[in-house]
DNA sequence: CTCTGTGAACGACTTCACAGCA
DNA sequence: TGCTGTGAAGTCGTTCACAGAG
């Protein structure tokens, strides 16, 4: 067997079969079919298989695969089978809902510290986390190890404190600024843009005939 | 000229030159070419071209495409060139963080309601958005003329309001929700899963190496 | 017989390279 | 010369179809 480079889109599947494995244990189903995961996702059998035997052989020939095991593996391929230290950057609106939000930790991250540069938010608890100022981002990676970040604050500033946090050695981080962001070799950016999310959706609505997909 | 129908992701790098135009614009930049833009947003020129040509002929040889048209033209592609209302069902942590966020309405998305179940959430208001009880949905989407929905609410009510967003006549829905929605032929799902995209990261960084892209 | 794992065929998207206009 | 628009070539990802395990 030759594990070839898994195709960069597969990680993403992999996070959607994931989520539908833990939703199929929930409900006690302890073996699945190719065939039945692509049925809920709406892809096809083929794809689930190629997908998954990139990074391993998990099933067996007439029999499935086994939710609870690869699940496991799973999450032990996206790195998820240990807890991330994650740091929120910019506590708007957006990062105030974010540092509430439970469904980070459900997945294995947890947040450790939030940043801001206003007095008025600084020193304040949001969600159970602390709000400390942006100066404080080099000793409180440091101290947690922390990898992630997610950057939450306005454009203008976005690229400065991208600056700052690879400085301090993140390794990651989910960019919610609307701007394109230059990092050091070895940082990723994981851009979510929600406005241009919803544009997306009008583009499909808007020419109408082919909402594909 | 045959203009063939363009990829599907191509619609997603439309989104990313329109934003990198404007703000060439806010900058006071009159003229750019594919080179420049492909710069900037760590594509190439070829890839600019070709997207671009997909829907018309913009550009002048010799001379790059002026940033104002070409807004113009982008924001029609895409739709934007009106304004579309939008609903937010669901107004938990970050249902109440997006009815906050100014990002949409600079986009030409506004927000005309928004929609929960708690008795202590109807009635109130939030960002200047009213809530109501998620009853009123049919009737207010055909006041309105709401087309697009953004979903906020917790997994287990995604598909019953899903579907009640698909009789009420809407075609188009923003998933916040963790798990994959069935709709009614001709309503579009543009799902958005903040943990998975953590997980990306987490993909990215665990498999050193390769942090491509 | 059922269902996985997998090379081979296919199709989609990207990059090349150049003709032609400014 | 500089740069776009575009067929042709190349690359990458998906789908097919079947050998072989259970």
């Amino acid at each position: 067997m030759k594990t070839q480079p898994a195709p960069n889109v597969v990680a993403l599947r992999l996070s959607l079969y994931l989520r539908q494995l833990e939703q199929l244990l929930a409900e006690g189903i302890r073996k699945v079919s190719s065939q039945q995961l692509a049925a809920s996702l709406q892809t096809t059998a083929a794809q689930v298989r190629k997908d998954l035997t990139h990074f391993g052989q998990f099933g067996r020939p007439g029999m499935g695969y086994e939710v609870a095991p690869l699940i496991e593996e799973l999450r032990r391929i996206l790195g998820t089978d240990r807890t991330w230290s994650v740091i929120v950057v910019g506590v708007g609106d957006l990062g105030s809902a974010l540092l509430r939000y439970r469904g980070f930790r459900k997945k294995g991250f947890e947040v450790v510290a939030a940043f801001d540069v206003s007095a008025g938010r600084v020193g304040k608890t949001v969600g159970s986390v602390a709000v400390y100022h942006v100066d404080q981002i080099p000793a409180i990676v440091r101290k947690h190890n922390v990898r992630l970040a997610i950057l939450t604050a306005p454009a203008e500033a976005a690229q400065e404190l991208t600056d700052l946090l690879c400085r301090a050695g993140v390794k990651g981080i989910l960019n919610f600024a609307p701007t394109t962001l230059r990092t050091s070799p070895g940082v990723a950016v994981q851009p979510v843009d929600l406005a241009a999310q919803l544009e997306q959706l009008s583009f499909r609505i808007a020419s109408v005939g082919l909402p594909r997909r």
